[in-house]
DNA sequence: AAAATATTGTGACAATTACAACAAAGTACT
DNA sequence: AGTACTTTGTTGTAATTGTCACAATATTTT
């Protein structure tokens, strides 16, 4: 399997990964969809890319509310190094949402330099650091969003945003209404009353998963 | 005034530091509480460093609500490339708290290496990406906060975020309670509210910023 | 020390949001 | 094609949160 789709191997030549997979002991898993792929709380410190499927890293709260924290694609990465600790001791997991595969790899094996002296591990770090960066703005978005006071004010952030990186007022939504919800951190059933007043309102039109923004902030 | 002090230069000579400030073109301001250090909308791109007093990074939206997004003191940091894009057009300014000094450069002069070749210039940029690190970090904890539904749930997940790093049930606040509210993204009324409920329940003990954290989840 | 300003504490009332429950539409699986 | 499951759409009601208004302390400035 591919592992050269991930940013994380990004500018690393086809040989170079062939001796990582040893060097790191990296091993590949197959997950069927609603499976775990990974549970934080284990503490086992690993990093994982997946190369095929989507998966979302989620957290389910003492009250039982879910909230999607992040949701992976082909060649995403997550490890409690692109997660950081665990404040509430929440259960967070990565859950795939379609089957999946996914590389596994101790993450002090990626950050520390190999005795073996890979040639191209620099490269690795240097990614990492990349990933990190994007993480971070990542989570820049998702506290801009969050820090709305309304419901609606989080969906037209949300949702602006999601235009901006489409260059124009016109995108897909990618996840389902439901699993939207909980990225915003709100009840459904009252997003969806508010999504009925704004397209009421003619502030934007949905049909499925997509979303064409008229007034754009 | 010393630069030294900010986790930019960490590991950077005295020497080295003084080639860098003219080397970045950097220069020296001073600012009174309550004035305005930097305003992102102004697209500059700049890139500061705190080296007295305190401040806020805030955000001002299209309603007039002031959102705290980051407070900075003593070495402190701030800049577009530790900001990311400003997606709403709102107002993002770094305001100071108290009577401030901060050096102003360049962002591209800090990331580039120089001409001159600066022995240090490298340590400079992994000091960049370990800052970067660290904004990933808080901005995890911030998205940890803000995605609780409720604003019990917020308080009790920033405070036991408290209380983990100052090592017991105990701890002070890093802002006024009005601030916090402003932090958390809700209401200073309904914050008090709530506030004096878990204080009936005997949740915790507060007594002007001093927090006593009873029951830690 | 007095004045000005900011912060804290409180309450009534309005608006928003969450909860619960159910039907309809869509998808996936056998 | 039929069944199981998920997603979407909708409501009434309860609970929570926001708004406004004002008094009481603190804190800072003059």
């Amino acid at each position: 399997m591919e592992i050269g789709v991930s940013p994380l191997f990004r500018d690393v030549s086809e040989e170079s990964q062939q001796a990582m997979r040893t060097c790191f002991a990296m091993r590949e898993y197959s997950f069927r969809a609603g499976e775990v792929i990974y549970d934080f709380s284990e503490g086992r410190n690993m990093v994982g890319v997946l190369t095929q499927g989507a998966a979302v890293i989620e957290r389910i709260d003492h009250q039982g509310s879910r909230t999607i924290l992040e949701r992976l694609e082909r060649g995403g990465v997550f490890g409690e190094m692109l997660m950081f600790e665990n404040v509430a001791g929440d259960s967070i997991t990565v859950v795939a949402e379609e089957p999946c595969r996914v590389w596994l790899m101790a993450a002090d094996q990626v950050t520390k330099r190999c005795e073996n002296a890979c040639a191209h591990h620099t490269q690795v770090v240097e990614n990492m650091f990349q990933l990190v960066a994007e993480k971070a703005t990542s989570l820049y978005e998702r506290v801009e969003v969050l820090s709305r006071r309304s419901i609606r004010d989080k969906l037209l952030c949300y949702f602006s945003l999601l235009a901006a990186k489409s260059r124009g007022g016109e995108f897909s939504l990618p996840f389902s209404l439901s699993a939207l919800a909980d990225y915003i951190s709100t009840d459904r059933s009252a997003m969806m009353r508010e999504l009925k007043k704004m397209r009421d309102e003619k502030l934007v039109d949905i049909q499925g998963r997509r979303v064409l923004l008229h007034q754009v902030i």
